[in-house]
This record gives structure tokens, sequence and C-alpha cells, in this order.
DNA sequence: CGACTCCTTGAACAGCGTCAACCGTGGTGG
DNA sequence: CCACCACGGTTGACGCTGTTCAAGGAGTCG
């Protein structure tokens, strides 16, 4: 049995937002407020399963997720998915709606989601200021470091460690968020998101997670993971690579 | 028989260099010309196989590419290696470098190389410039876009489409930079490093090279790659995905 | 109740990895 | 000049990891 909790809902004021500080207006917000007084936000509910935004669309709206779970995905023309991250309160759906140019990748809801939507010419103007820039760059970095991590994951790890990667990874997230309760997590994917952001089949994971569960090293059940073991499961790792954070 | 041309070196001026629009530094360039007069710069020429720079190194250094290949990677403990990307003339050996924080990959150079130093410290003064910063987001969304594709490649491609996809990304990078000659041009990898990239074994690799020599697709010795037959090839990738390009 | 989603399990199979032997080329040193 | 070696590539035999196809079960919703 699942039990979907009432999603949060955000403030009056950004400044107020307890998730500015993962943002990626940070830097303005503390330095400008003022600019975040005026800024017009539409709040948004979205049901678990839509598409937020679509590749190939020049974006209108800039998306900050407030609360709920999303992922940026790309199709295959045979109608396989590869899911490029997953997208976790805070964050922007995308910073490439900063630019008025085509996305690259389409972005779905996993859960029902709370979205703050800019009117995205305003959020350039808004944004452009040398300190953010600079901050966006930093975002960015973080990001590619991110995408090199998940490269080597897919190139050269074995399912389980992909697997127990993603969950650490996430949970890392989550606990920055204070969204984690001890060693556990609301953990909302289905075995079929784990499999194509991991480049594997939906059958393979839930082999994969049969063996993690029997092993002890995790308990998975009613969209809640708990971390069981997690010296086993940093063995499983074997490696002090860093995890992947997005 | 292997010939190794000699490689170029750049012109005195920055402002007449002939790579110049594909370095990081194009609008401040075009903007302030005089930055680039003053700037002190370090010719140096590097032979293949050596590191250029090291993971968890803060670098002092910012390296563009001006002649020559090099390639991102990081290892895993039990030795094993990822390509993360091929850099070509042009490129910053790290965009990282304009940060001084410490690099999350290693950089070696795959041919002799020949690059273009900069002291970091000052370079990050010089473009400190909005404009530039702006163009820096931009950047980084090209080289985060470009992951994306990598990422789809290793996820959900077979080896013989992901092989295709890297000849013939790396093909219109070398198209836009005149390194091409026809439908050939030099083609420095070992099947190591293909297989490196792609995650994939370089028996693997080789296996896979053999099947594209026999079907006429490609043409593969003495270092030079044609493209022999490039409707057989884009009929492997059998879809209209975009190619990575770095 | 039926329809749907998600998960599990089995059996057969394929893609790619591993191990190992071998080959051609080019470079080096005696 | 030749012996030797290092390097990169090729090939075969074999097997593991993960895929494919298919059937069935458990929970949920209308």
């Amino acid at each position: 049995m699942r039990i979907s909790a009432a999603l949060p809902r955000p403030p009056e004021s950004c400044l107020e937002c307890p998730i500015r500080a993962f943002t990626a207006y940070l830097p303005l917000m503390d330095r400008r407020p003022e600019l975040f007084r005026a800024l017009e936000r539409e709040v948004t509910t979205i049901p678990a399963r839509r598409v937020i935004v679509r590749r190939g669309d020049v974006p209108t709206k800039v998306f900050t997720l407030f609360a709920g779970w999303a992922y940026r995905y790309t199709l295959l023309s045979d109608g396989r998915r590869q899911i490029l991250s997953f997208i976790l309160p805070g964050e922007l759906i995308s910073l490439r709606a900063l630019r008025a140019t085509p996305m690259t990748f389409s972005v779905q809801a996993l859960t029902e989601v709370v979205l703050c939507a800019f009117d995205a010419a305003k959020m350039r103007a808004t944004l452009n200021d040398p300190a953010e820039a600079e901050y966006l760059v930093d975002k960015y970095m973080e990001i590619c470091a991110e995408a090199d991590l998940r490269l080597t994951d897919l190139g050269r790890r074995s399912a389980t460690q992909r697997v127990a990667r993603l969950m650490l990874g996430l949970e890392r997230r989550l606990v920055a968020r204070g969204l984690t309760v001890g060693d556990a997590f609301e953990f909302p994917l289905r075995q079929e998101h784990i499999a194509d952001a991991l480049g594997l089949t939906a059958v393979h994971v839930s082999r994969t997670l049969s063996a993690m569960r029997e092993s002890g090293a995790i308990v998975l059940e009613g969209g809640r993971l708990t971390i069981a073991d997690r010296r086993g499961l940093m063995e499983i790792l074997g490696d002090g690579e860093p995890l992947a954070q997005r």
C-alpha cells in the first residue's frame, strides 16, 4: 500500500522558501531581494506521469520544482527511453530554460509535483547579473561533473553497482533537503525508471533488487527505501568513487 | 606506417588564432581585444600519452588545446578507465580550470599536442565580464547536452551503434575545424581508447571494427579513417538522434 | 468484478567479456 | 644486420551478465 502524502505548498515569498539554498537563484536572492518580491510566480500542481516540458520546445516558462520528483529523459525512435537524471525539490526543471533555445530533452513528473513557474523572458532579465552568471557557471560545472559520474557508471560498472550507487546518490541529495528519516526515505521510482536510468531492463532490475533484499542490504517496500546495511552496500560499490548526485 | 605530421604552431597574437572560434574566449576577444594583446601566454608541446592535468589537482594554469588530440578520463580503483570525452583543437583542456577547485577528472594527451597555457588567476580575472559569463553558461549547456547524448549511447545502444556514432560525431567536429579531407580524417585513437570511451573492451571493439570494415562502411588504416559508406553507417545508427560532438 | 499497473519468476538466448595464443610492425641495442 | 621486445591488433573458445519472451500473481481502482 502506498500512501501519497499531501504535498507541501511554497510560502508567499520566494525569500522565505525552505528550498532557496538548492535553487539557481541563491546569490541574487541574497544580494537583491527586491527583485524577488516583485517577481510574478505561478504555483501549479501537476499529477504524476504528466510531461512538463517536451524536447524541441522553446521554453516560455522557467519551472523550479518545489515538491515531488521529476526526471529528464530522451526517447529513441524505437520507443526506448533513457532517463538522464532525477530532479529533486529546489532544482530547476531545466537550467536550459534560461536560454530561448529548443530543449534537448523532455521532463516528466514522476510523482505528483508542485512547480513554481516564472516567465522565462522576465527571469532571464532578472538573472542578468554578473555574480549570478558566475553562480550559474558553477551550477553547470556540478551538473557536468555528475554527468561524468553517471557516464562512468554506465560504461564501467555492473548492474548491482549501478543500482547501489543510484540509491546512495539519491539518499545523499535527500539528506541535504531533510527528506530522510534515519536511513529511510520515500522512493517513488518504479523498477522501469531505475532500468531506464541505468541502462538496464526492468526484468533485470527486479532480479538485482531481489538479490539486494536477500542479502539484507536494503529494505524496499511501499514506496519506501531503507538502507539496512550501509557497510554492505558500500562494499558492493567496491570503489571510493564519488556518488552521482543528480 | 603512420606518418606523424609536424604540428602547427599558434600565431604571435591570440587575436589571429585560426581556432579562435572554438575557444571559450570568443565574445571577449571580439569586444575587448586589448585584453588579449596583453595576456601572457606560454606555448608548450607535450608528447603523446603524457598526463596534462590530474584529478584532484587545483589548476594553476588554463590550457587551450591548439593542435593534436587529448581526452578527459577517470580511473576506477581497479585500474579500469572511463574516457569522458575527446578534446579537439580550440577547446579548453578544462573549463573547470576557470575555478580554483579540484579537478574531478584527469586529462591526457592522445597524440603529441600543442597547448597554450595561461595563468589561471589572471585568466579568471580577464574573463570576469558579464557577456563572457553568459557565453560560458552557453558552452556548458552544450557540454551537458553532449553528455546526455553519450549517456544515451552507453545506456541504450549496441556496440556497433556506439562506434558508428563516435566516428560520425568526431568527423563532424573535425569538419568544423577544417581537419578533414573529403570523407577522410586523421584518427589517432587506439582500439583501447574507443573501448574505454564507449564502455566496451578492446577485444570487442576489434571485432566490431572488423565487421564494419567487412561491410564496407569504413576504411580504417594507418591512423586514418574514411567514411566509405555514409548511408550504410547512418542506417546502423537506426535513429535520427543527434550525434555527440565532444 | 474486470482492467490496469507493477512486480516476479523461469527458460532460452545473445551480446559482450575474458583468457589466451598469435601476428605484424617498428624501434632498440648488441 | 639481426635478435629481441613492446605495442597494437586479430582470432578462437568459452562463459557470464544481462535480455527477451512469456506467464502468472498481488495490489488498486472504478
